[in-house]
DNA sequence: TCCCAGGACTACT
DNA sequence: AGTAGTCCTGGG
């Protein structure tokens, strides 16, 4: 068992949609699946309660996935420098940590995404997990792993539609031939800018601008980068009068610059969660 | 039963 | 260069 003490907002950082595959328990804790093991996260007043089935290396990999060694404070305050109206969206968001996902996982999750209800993807994941992911039993309850690299690869077109992915499943069977022939490099993308790994992504079949944009934010944080929904359209519109895909990106990055993609992070928070 | 929402691709202008 | 039609699933 682990206790952390952090300024970590654990709701809001699993639930507002970086995430697919978390479970919240009865007890109000929630369990998330981190590379090789299952983790609990339960809040206890100023603490989170970690308790995992593998103890060893636990620290640092809470740390990483959640981002917890940055200094969001530093960066709140440049965001509040460039931008006054973005206070309150800041306020209500505080604690909110941008999730640093495994690149693979996210590529697959995020391809099923494109044109997907969240319930829909979830269940996708979880019976790719379920089907093809180790077993983990964790507290007498059973969980499944995302399944490997090298597992996915030896799957089918139709494997992939039986685990519900629907018509994307050739694109799912395309992407690991392409790794499989190292046409996608996934390690490549850290070592990228985020102009040119936004263009490479988008070279492969199944994945648009907007599945690329939610990879490189989700998985390489790159802070410039950040998808574009109705949401944000919606607080562009009404808070900067601000209307088109280009133009709120222009904006955006004039106003934010590197860290682009966290404030309207916020900003999507504060809109799709404040009373 | 039908209808709808949700991104990217393909095949058209 | 821009755009209509299409691909599936789950829920109303």
């Amino acid at each position: 068992m682990l206790k952390i003490k952090n300024d970590f907002d654990l709701k809001s950082t699993i639930t507002c949609g970086q995430i697919f595959r978390f479970i919240l328990e009865e007890d109000g804790s929630y369990t998330v699946i981190i590379k090789d093991r299952v983790i609990n996260l339960k809040e206890d007043n100023d603490y989170i309660i970690v308790e995992s089935n593998k103890e060893d290396n636990l620290k640092e990999i809470i740390y990483d996935y959640f981002d917890l060694d940055r200094n969001y404070e530093i960066i709140e305050k440049n965001i509040l420098k460039c931008d006054k109206k973005l206070e309150s969206a800041l306020i209500f968001s505080r604690g909110l940590k941008m999730i640093h996902q495994d690149p693979f996982e996210t590529i697959i999750a995020y391809i099923i995404s494109q044109n997907n209800r969240v319930p829909s993807i979830a269940n996708a994941l979880n019976l790719i997990s379920l089907n093809y992911g180790e077993k983990v039993i964790f507290k007498d309850k059973e969980y499944y792993l995302f399944p490997s690299v090298d597992k996915l690869k030896t799957l089918s077109t139709l494997d992939f539609r039986n685990c519900k992915v629907g018509f994307r499943d050739k694109y799912l069977y395309e992407i690991m031939r392409s790794i499989e022939n190292n046409l996608l490099d996934i390690e490549s993308i850290y070592n990228m800018n985020s102009e040119d790994s936004l263009k490479y992504l988008i070279g492969f079949k199944g994945i648009g601008n907007k599945v690329a944009s939610c990879i490189l934010l989700f998985a390489y944080q790159k802070f410039d980068v950040y998808p574009i929904d109705t949401w944000v359209k919606k607080f562009m519109k009404e808070d900067y009068n601000i209307e088109g895909e280009q133009n709120i990106k222009k904006f955006t990055y004039d106003t934010y610059k590197e860290y682009s993609g966290l404030a309207i992070q916020y900003m999507f928070n504060y809109k799709r969660n404040k009373k």
